[in-house]
DNA sequence: TTGTATGCGTTATCAC
DNA sequence: GTGATAACGCATACAA
């Protein structure tokens, strides 16, 4: 039992092929025609393939987004963003996962073949030459979530990490903590690039030295336990602590509370991104939202704007932060 | 600067499309031959039209994974499992979120049309009639990796509820609480009654009566906490504490706190699923695992097998559940 | 309003 | 081994 065409249906109704894939977009018909057409489609349960039809009319109306770690709420706050812009538009989303490493995101890039989706989001952690290539070869218009140098020539939507680092400083240093600590995300990507350079910033504007800095492997969970010794080992000389991303600092609390720590007592954290697991963390954190959702749906609608007409302007969006502040800052 | 197609490849090479076609497909071809279509290729930088290539051989290589609620946990770990499995056969996964609304669920299904992906891969919350209906009737091979109606002739890969509540109920007397009280997600969701049901039966089992009981509205952590009341209204009766999934109980542990209650001293607390979350959570909840996981692998394999042989029986198969011992209980 | 015929970009079947 | 050509399933310009 092959499936049927819509020439099985022409058939089976016995009409034309124009008339059945008229009626089924809509296009004038006579009521006679329309009844028929329908009760041939209803009978055969026919249901028009995506490919035939995307390869005639040029457009797939779906939208790729690509995310490094399924596993990190951050995405998932931007994932609920772009998936509402882009349905609004009229469009599918899926989602497709990176992991970390360049090379994947190149593939990614590079197999988004024409045919696979009308455009694509990306938000790389880390950005080469190569990946800036891929994206500018890209058949299809690419939006960044992310930093990449301007001259790339592409669309992007970023995050203000310094700005966001001062917001926690400024808070930290009026409930009277200035030995700061930091712990930061691998300094090869570009967040942790951007983190580290705005905690130095956010120091300096205060006349403050780092109390302890430390380097997880990664930015997940089991990295912000990991990293713990290191910053533990340099003897409870800080009273503060600033984390890269939420999953780093719950993944460090955990540790703090095994090392005896208070938090925030002993020990005030903040983390970064202000994800769902910042409410859902014990204590809620204190985190750095830095605009993750409005950044997913400014990417989107930048996304929606090129495919309308891709030889605009590129455009270069800043989000400016905010501070939540929840129990795990005094 | 129109994109160029395997017949501009052709003509610059000098070749016939047929053999631009072959040397792309690695079919036999004389050194010189393949030297000259991958020159051209490089020199425009082409890259060949997925949907084209998939109306042609009937194949997308695609498979769809939809989850109700990306900001499940639970969800990343099958995810994450289904990936695997699925990019080792040569496939991409992709991924879509439906909500946790039956007509979303419907509605992907059928608009799940052919050519989108060679198979369909849902773990739906809430199943009808309607639901079976368009999964009996859809294009494509699709595996539900929860629980449908045996008549549904369909594939599915479940986990054991009832028994996950027995492990939890067990552990629990063993550490001499007696006092168990139940927070169930949406009674007229599958998860939801089998839970329920499960949890009615262990206590049976141990002659026990339920200390208190109480339903959220969505298997969420907002839905969690918002329940708290109507279980504290209960008036501490219990020492112990089952939730339907590990969101409802971090959601919970939070207004616990909030009421003075410690964990696990005045209530010990037992999440389900054992996804990332238990783990971060603090303390750390012991949580029933479900085997999100192995059920999404052997999801994974089940829809591998049927694009395979769609003529094969369909197989409903059980994965057995474990407990995950964390702080959160004595 | 309806039907006929062409082409979207690719692979596969033939001849050569 | 290579090249012309017919599909794949659909939408649409054009003719009726």
């Amino acid at each position: 039992m092959s499936r049927p065409t819509i020439a099985g249906v022409a058939r089976a109704a016995g009409v034309s092929v124009a008339s059945v894939s008229r009626v089924l977009n809509g296009l004038p018909a006579t009521e006679e025609m329309i009844e028929r057409v329908q009760r041939a489609v209803d009978a055969l349960g026919y249901v028009p393939d995506s490919r035939a039809r995307s390869l005639k009319v040029g457009r797939t109306f779906q939208l790729t987004l690509a995310v490094a770690d399924v596993g990190n709420p951050v995405y998932v706050t931007m994932m609920r963003a772009v998936e509402e812009v882009v349905s609004a538009a009229g469009y599918r989303l899926v989602v497709t996962t990176t992991g970390p490493d360049v090379v994947d995101e190149v593939a990614l890039v590079r197999g988004m073949a024409r045919g696979y989706a009308d455009g694509l989001l990306i938000s790389p952690i880390r950005v080469d030459e190569d990946l800036v290539k891929s994206i500018r070869e890209c058949e299809v218009p690419v939006v960044v979530a992310g930093n990449v140098p301007a001259k790339a020539g592409v669309d992007t939507v970023r995050a203000n990490s310094p700005k966001g680092m001062l917001l926690a400083v400024d808070h930290l240093v009026a409930k009277g903590r200035r030995r700061i600590a930091f712990l930061n995300g691998p300094a090869d990507t570009v967040p942790g690039a951007a983190r580290s350079k705005g905690f130095t910033e956010a120091l300096k504007a205060h006349e403050l030295q780092p109390a302890a800095v430390a380097e997880a492997t990664d930015f997940t969970f089991a990295a912000g336990r990991a990293a713990a010794p290191d910053l533990l080992a340099a003897g409870g000389v800080f009273d503060a602590l600033i984390c890269a991303n939420d999953l780093l600092a719950v993944g460090l609390m955990h540790e703090l509370a095994a090392a005896g720590l208070e938090v925030p007592r002993d020990v005030a954290v903040v983390g970064m991104d202000d994800s769902e697991l910042a409410e859902q963390s014990f204590p809620p954190l204190t985190s750095v939202n830095l605009g993750s959702a409005e950044r997913g749906r400014r990417a989107a609608e930048l996304l929606l704007a090129r495919i309308e007409d891709n030889e605009r302007a590129p455009r270069r969006i800043v989000v400016q932060p905010s501070l939540s502040i929840r129990r795990s800052t005094p």
